[in-house]
DNA sequence: GGCGACAAGATTGTTGACAATGCGGTCGAC
DNA sequence: GTCGACCGCATTGTCAACAATCTTGTCGCC
């Protein structure tokens, strides 16, 4: 089923295993339903099936896989009520990174970011250059996350980030979406450089908010 | 350092292993910093050391246990610092979590629990009928989670409340915090009982705002 | 007497073989 | 011709032996 090319660029850190696999099932490079076969991956990574046992382990535990017993594990698949619950909670917890984040760092930490999401990025979403668009946005997510500095936040973050990011980026790509997305990230981004920390949780939380409006009204297009 | 007692209490089923270790940490009976044993485990519970791998390897992810390579397994110590991030992102979560649950039931619902945290629950404060006090703490807990019914906010707030369950129980038997808890969740099931979601949530935020204040001032008794 | 190297024991990590389970195809009966 | 039982194959689950690593206690040297 999932055998598509025969000559796999083959991987071959051992400890590599675990973030492979899992960025192949968040590009969708494994798509949902996928099996996953232990005596395959354990071959093309050249590691015992012990160790791949282990890593389906994790991936079970973060949701990325199911494993049904004796019959193997599979890309773990979203529908629509799933993708939900994880916008309620991620509303929240990108809120809270934001606001944290404002409350650490000096307002003019963020003076780059701020001019990024002026000129550049309004020529990359006229010109419909998705992937850097995307790029830059990540940056200013990262940067967040970082500037937050908690790490229970961090992991529930990257948590949510590994199970919608496919989703993200075609949500990104509907008609009008990235720009309505852009003009909101530069109110956020402007909260941030007032130093308004409420402010910027609340922007932020619409953002997320506007998102999900498109994820629902194109889910068909999007899931 | 940790074999207090010889003859321990045999959980044989196989499948009762990853609970009832889960059970041993959160209520520390195995106390931050022990040291796990996988040939111990593995006689005591009559499985595999394979099986105890697996089983750590799952305490590992959801931050119960910490795994040194060669080293062995320890129950995972929290500081100050770890809490407070805990108590962050509880926060948001347990405050989403009566949210969704008001506006996913009927306002009558919460009929038993407004009537149990009346003129019960003020006898077992007054009489400092704490495990009491605690085990309908936790009904409230468990039929709110249940009401949201949002599967990943479960797994979160199921999450965090194995890493600071004892924690919890310590603040509750500080002096003054059990009659001002009782205060708050009043509050706060009153708001439900009206359906009034946003109230409910803000003052279940104030609520662990509040506990989390005892946390802080009294954390050389808590921690 | 203290410090460092060494060795023995204990513990974790890895591997491969073996058992159990489920799936698909084939054969036979109605 | 279709349905159902059986058998073989592929895959997962389990286990025990082996290898690697760390800890601890001892000895010798300074």
């Amino acid at each position: 089923m999932n055998n598509s090319r025969s000559a796999l660029p083959r991987t071959r850190a051992p400890a590599e295993l675990l973030p492979a696999l899992r960025e192949r099932i968040v590009r969708r490079e494994l798509p949902p339903g996928a099996k996953l076969l232990e005596s395959e991956l354990s071959r093309e990574f050249g590691v015992s099936r012990s160790k791949v046992r282990d890593v389906f382990g994790a991936l079970e535990q973060r949701g990325l896989i199911k494993r049904i017993p004796n019959r193997g594990a599979v890309v773990a698949r979203l529908d629509l009520a799933q993708v939900c619950e994880i916008y309620d909670v991620r509303e929240m917890l990108e809120g809270l990174c934001v606001r944290i984040a404002v409350e650490r760092t000096k307002p003019q930490s963020w003076r780059d970011l701020v001019q990024l999401f002026g000129r550049p990025m309004e020529q990359l979403v006229r010109r419909g250059r998705f992937e850097e668009y995307i790029a830059n946005l990540d940056r200013l997510r990262r940067r967040t996350i970082e500037a937050a500095g908690n790490a229970v936040l961090t992991d529930m973050l990257n948590s949510i980030n590994d199970k919608t990011r496919e989703i993200q980026r075609r949500i990104i790509i509907l008609p009008g979406r990235a720009a309505d997305g852009l003009k909101q990230h530069r109110a956020v981004l402007a909260a941030m450089r007032k130093g308004d920390a409420l402010a910027a949780e609340s922007l932020r939380r619409a953002n997320i908010r506007s998102s999900r409006e498109y994820l629902e009204r194109f889910q068909n297009f999007v899931l």
